[in-house]
DNA sequence: TATGAATGAGGCTTCATTCAT
DNA sequence: CATGAATGAAGCCTCATTCAT
């Protein structure tokens, strides 16, 4: 009797919208209205599935996490996975998507200087750290919770996001692929000092 | 007898008010009210001393770049050089300012969006490079424009600003110090890859 | 065969719904979402059974003021019946509807502001109004149309209306019980200015 | 150097163009637009003065009962002032203004919904309250803390209160003055009861 | 009848920028 | 130079109402 419902569909239109708009012109530049229209909806319909604009932009995160997660999952042997994890980071490889990589570097930036973002953010970047520590630690051939191996993570974490920023902000100053080869030379370097 | 110039000293205050104010809520939520409050003028006088608030974004480019500037030519080795453009870039070291490292950041995802930004920043990143260049080719005993220096110049660049905007976004995801010996990986890797 | 109409009943609940939502956020605030939540049923619906929000409220009237009358109609002797109007306007005794009283008020104050409203609502206290002219001049021994018993009949219903607007507006003002007795010294001093 | 600043000229000019608007429309139907217009003001410039719209209401709060106040203070004798206090509420009399009067009371109607109109709005009446107790107390020839001067007091509030509330929701179930007669009535009344 | 998604007008508020003083 | 009031465009959000199902 009742219309069945598209929630579901709807409000992940949304947040694709938000990342196409927030692709091109950051978040706060971002207005409802250009999600609206990236989505091919009503400005009010975004309010209808969603609280505030913040709310979506936390829906971002939920999705953009789930992606990378699911590219690694894709990937059979730890060193692939951990390509896999770079590249989905990095935003090469296939599934890549540009609009994902970029928002996920203007969600850090929002992450700056608004709390509740930053919660969200820094709670995604966690469950990816962790990830990533069990990957290295499988390179390095030493326990999980190796500190060196946590160590390296974070250092390939920062080396991979730090890329990307670069690459958005100062496009002159990377070279296509450097990233995933200073990857390989902090692992390198920890393998070298391991007894 | 006419008054003399205060011109540099208020532009050098308003600019400074932008870095306090970007520091606390971002690019786009710092108003010109936050800017003016932050340099203890008032708002009016922002748009005396620069036609639009995205000029002050601009001199404030220029401020941080040259700050950066100073502390590694107060350094005297090239080591210490190294050592003083890291420890800029990631806020620690005497001298920190972390309004000022905040700002960096924050600007580079201002890059990310706004053309003019971008074309700024990505100069001073240009400038800041080709020192690290040399400073890295130093440590690694080639000359400047050799490749492999090149490339880990930019490697620590992008390690070291990921470092940072992790200890931004997600402060729980890094650990003090890491990024210094991350920088420390990836040219002792590099030492190793010569012949 | 056709399923028996209920229309009678759900826009009663409708009412209902209006009356919830108005005594806790006032006319303006109380959305359609509001009234139909509170109705527990859709909002669609609130549409299907009123063309507009407005003519809810004008149903709402018409049902207080049945109330209203129901409760007067119940009492027995002309005291009862006094007691049972005032009461009802105040919100005491037996039968006594928070929300229907707060409603009463909120819906004189709608009708300071809208034409419409102020009709419908003119109408009500006018009717109720000639039914406490009645009982008042039994209570002074008098005709109905006894200038006399007009004036206090009038004067009653502004007390009984001031009480449950102060007592609503400004609780810290006003002590239970103040309103009846205020009317009966309405009373006394007309009994005591006739002949 | 600086401009002369007249805010004080123009919060004033504001809330009186919201109790302009308010007489007509209602608090919720008032919007800054007409605010605004009826100050012959532009609509920001509300804002430069009002952080919110409820902040003019409750600057328009404040502004009332100074004027009620201020017409008590101007009559000399205690009969007079009781009178002037009717009257200020009640709107007629020398200094009457219609607006003022149905903003009074749309403001008691939105403190019924609204906790920090209420607060406002009872601290306001509990001031009237005790000045009025005081002119009771005086024409009953009784102490201010009299009980039975404060329920008259009490009383004669809510009739006022009723009084205008009904002129202006119900106008044909009033009439001119009996709200004069009828604060009489409650004072003789309460002058018989004693002993 | 009933549902709940969809629309679009309009409200409150913010803010870069201008300008009279 | 300096102030701070003033403007107006634009943003986020709400909500009565409509409509496909």
């Amino acid at each position: 009797m009742a219309r069945p419902t598209n929630t579901h569909q709807r409000r992940a239109e949304i947040v694709e919208g938000l990342s196409q708009a927030m692709a091109s012109r950051g978040y706060r530049a971002a207005t409802v209205q250009h999600i609206a229209k990236a989505a091919g909806l009503s400005p009010g319909l975004v309010h209808y599935h969603f609280k505030t604009k913040g709310a979506v932009l936390l829906a971002l995160i939920a999705t953009l996490e789930d992606r990378i997660a699911a590219r690694v999952d894709a990937a059979v042997t730890p060193e692939d996975k951990l390509d896999a994890l770079i590249e989905a980071l990095v935003g090469r490889g296939p599934g890549a998507d540009d609009a994902a990589v970029r928002s996920w570097t203007l969600v850090a930036a929002e992450a700056t200087v608004d709390d509740e973002v930053r919660d969200a953010f820094e709670q995604a970047v966690l469950r990816l750290a962790e990830t990533l520590d069990g990957l290295v630690a499988s390179a390095l051939g030493c326990a999980p919770d190796d500190e060196a191996a946590r160590e390296v993570s974070a250092q390939v974490l920062a080396l991979v996001h730090g890329a990307f920023l670069l690459s958005a902000a100062a496009p002159k100053s990377i070279v296509p692929g450097f990233a995933a080869q200073g990857v390989r030379r902090l692992l390198a370097a920890a393998m070298a000092e391991r007894p």
